[in-house]
DNA sequence: GTCTATAGGCCGATAGAC
DNA sequence: GTCTATCGGCCTATAGAC
């Protein structure tokens, strides 16, 4: 169907320069900063033509967010389908949540339009992670009782997201014994190299 | 000294009208919602009133979390003087990390002139979280190598942060979970009433 | 300490020409 | 699809009267 996906075809352009700007003052400035004017100016664009592709700055938002999900999928389900998936879990959740999805849940949480999506996206990556986690777990000689695959992906969200923001923030009080104490629970639980 | 705090005795209670209603203000509708206008109307006042008392809205947002943060110690202290400290403190970081503190993490983030006060009252409160368990933990037989106190503190505040941001997104995947994996924890390491 | 008045600026969004 | 023009609104902050 790819050959059918023809509306705004010209406009494609100008619509990814539109979504690039934006993500990229979001990382910067944090979502309060983006303003059509200042998404507009950083695309060398009028400010009438964010709201002419995209309407609201609502619906700006979560095509930025639609983006940004797709690539987190793909890479996702790279790192679950591996070897060592949790090890590799925890490695990609360090350097994948980053202060782009901090930006969108706060955003989420204060604006109902984007709110029910992000919520939805964010139990569904946790619900996929979690059935991964499962097969690993029991593999692993772990029992859902001991460890319940929901409970370790929460953890690794929680984890790497405080990380994230903290750091962010400039306060780094006990995140170096953290990531020792998270590393050596995964060596205990997948072990190193294949034997 | 409490005679010589005298500066401004008459506007005390504006003083603190506003920084009641700023206060509100984030913990309903976010620090993006707060303008010197809409806290003014709240309170029942003049915007100008609010530049006057407190300067720039930056100095504004430090009045209100400092004063949020004098409570916040204060009951943190209590916490964790008493028997059980590590599920004490627990359920106080459950009932007393919510949407405000969040607000204040994200504020912090991109406002400079905020960010170093929130960094380092985040570390001193860990800090002295961590003085606390740390004694908590050996009493309970748990030695430092297998579970150490800045290790613990991090992992309260980062799940009960996340559980906080979560659930006013309406995300609720491994919540339940989660809290039954944490007790049952809590229960290993303290046990019930004291033996 | 509180008021009125105001400067100067950024915002979302729409209308209509081309 | 992109432009110019513009409406109506909210913002921080200051000056000066009382």
């Amino acid at each position: 169907m790819r050959a059918g996906r023809r509306i705004g075809r010209d406009s494609a352009s100008t619509r990814q320069a539109i979504l690039e700007a934006t993500e990229q003052l979001m990382r910067e400035e944090g979502y309060a900063a983006v303003s059509s004017r200042r998404v507009a100016d950083r695309a060398g664009l009028k400010s009438q033509l964010v709201h002419y592709h995209f309407g609201t700055m609502d619906e700006l938002f979560l095509a930025v967010y639609r983006r940004a999900e797709e690539d987190y999928l793909a890479q996702l389900l790279q790192a679950l389908t591996a070897p060592q998936p949790i090890s590799r879990l925890w490695k990609f959740s360090r350097e994948a949540d980053t202060g782009l999805v901090a930006e969108f849940i706060a955003l989420a949480i204060h604006r109902k339009a984007v709110r029910d999506e992000i919520a939805r996206s964010n139990d569904r990556v946790r619900a996929i992670q979690s059935a991964v986690l499962s097969k690993a777990l029991t593999q692993a000689g772990i029992s859902a009782e001991d460890l319940p695959a929901e409970v370790l992906a929460f953890l690794i969200a929680a984890l790497s997201r405080t990380l994230v923001t903290e750091t962010a923030l400039g306060a780094s009080a006990g995140h170096s014994a953290l990531l020792a104490f998270v590393e050596r629970r995964l060596l205990e639980l997948e072990g190193g190299p294949r034997s």
